[in-house]
DNA sequence: ATATTGTAGATTGGATACAATCTCAGTGTA
DNA sequence: TACACTGAGATTGTATCCAATCTACAATAT
């Protein structure tokens, strides 16, 4: 018999994951100085497993660190915001090109209950996790772990909560998600990843002027 | 007076780039077992900055580390290299588009001398370097530490010694970097970052020939 | 009063020590 | 012989400690 390994949880990687949300939700604020010490007393840990994560979030350009200084929340200019948009439109499709041939039939169906959930969602909570998880089961079928790895450090620079922000974002996604689906179960990739794409745009679109960034 | 603030040298760092080179130049070979205490005793250091060193070149994509297991080297397939040099394709030109606007005359000045060199330059070992620094000041207008630490990751996954392996590589290159430069000199950005993306190209469909990867 | 220097406290970098976990050879059993 | 088990050694994960460095404020000089 062959069990799928449990993913050990280490410590390092738990303080990554409440540092990255605090960061993204915006409790941390940029320039906002990240002193290990309070941290580690705050989550109860020791400042090792800290130190790591504060490492961990650099690489993924959500923190600044400078040598015997320390961590400092990065701020997002709106060029920032417009590069990551545009490398999202970039980097997704071209991922969903090399997904789709490696979606099996239980994906296709998980999809599609996914996104017919969604259309009966109107908690928003719910929605963006279902919408995450829409959006990254329709990439799984790649398994690079260096697209991954670009995707989730280009995505992670900014908040996976636009329908926070967004008015009829939620409806807008609905039907967008749509036209994805049925290009996926037509194996029209082609398609598919055109589709993927003005989505991404469309939503970077509407979210440029909701946005009240300073500099 | 204004005195250039000193790069403060930290450990990791330099751990970092020792591996990180080990790899490249095929010291440490795909599948090995990298052991912190081991190379924490041949380099003279603690466990520490090793540790900090493995876990850049995890985000890097050149290890794997697994809980409680260790690191081991990855391992490049073809679809690997396929994809790399796919993705430098793109990132590489968007970069570049970004960066000619921010070139001083200085800079031309410089890639002119770098190019200049180049055409003189028989030995391998001078011209790697030469072309690196090309490339890199070539990228440098953008100062996007997102960009370039994707480009980073991107790359490093992948020795950047093709003269090495490609017949005419030099001439080749050549070629292409005068096509380059002279697109860059009369600030034409359309047809520079045409010329690069065909420049990387070429030397994918070059190289792919040579390489015998297993798997 | 302003600018500069000196100093103490805070904070990070790195080393060491200990705990948790894994690996693997060796043993016993069917 | 093949297989499962066990336990010691190896290796990684975490905590704690000390040194290097920075920061901020007070003392001093101009």
């Amino acid at each position: 018999m062959k069990l799928k390994s449990v993913t050990r949880e280490v410590l390092p990687n738990s303080v990554t994951t409440i540092l990255r949300q605090a960061i993204l939700k915006g409790d941390l604020k940029p320039e906002e100085r990240l002193v290990q010490a309070d941290i580690a007393e705050q989550l109860g840990v020791s400042r090792m497993p800290v130190r790591e994560a504060l490492k961990t979030l650099e690489l993924e350009g959500l923190v600044t660190l400078e040598p015997h200084k320390g961590a400092i929340v990065n701020s997002l200019t709106i060029e920032d915001i417009d590069e990551i948009y545009e490398l999202r439109t970039i980097l997704e499709p071209f991922t969903l090109e090399r997904s789709i041939p490696n979606l099996g039939s239980e994906d296709l169906t998980e999809l599609e209950s996914l996104h017919e959930t969604m259309l009966e969602t109107t908690e928003i909570e719910t929605y963006v996790d279902l919408n995450n998880r829409f959006h990254n089961l329709s990439l799984s079928g790649s398994k690079s772990k260096r697209l991954h790895g670009l995707m989730a450090r280009v995505s992670h620079g900014i908040a996976k909560d636009t329908p926070y922000v967004i008015p009829d974002q939620i409806e807008k996604s609905n039907e967008e998600h749509a036209r994805i689906l049925s290009a996926i179960k037509a194996n029209d990739i082609e398609d598919a990843c055109a589709e993927y794409a003005s989505h991404i745009k469309r939503t970077h679109e509407d979210l440029i002027p909701l946005l009240n960034l300073d500099k």
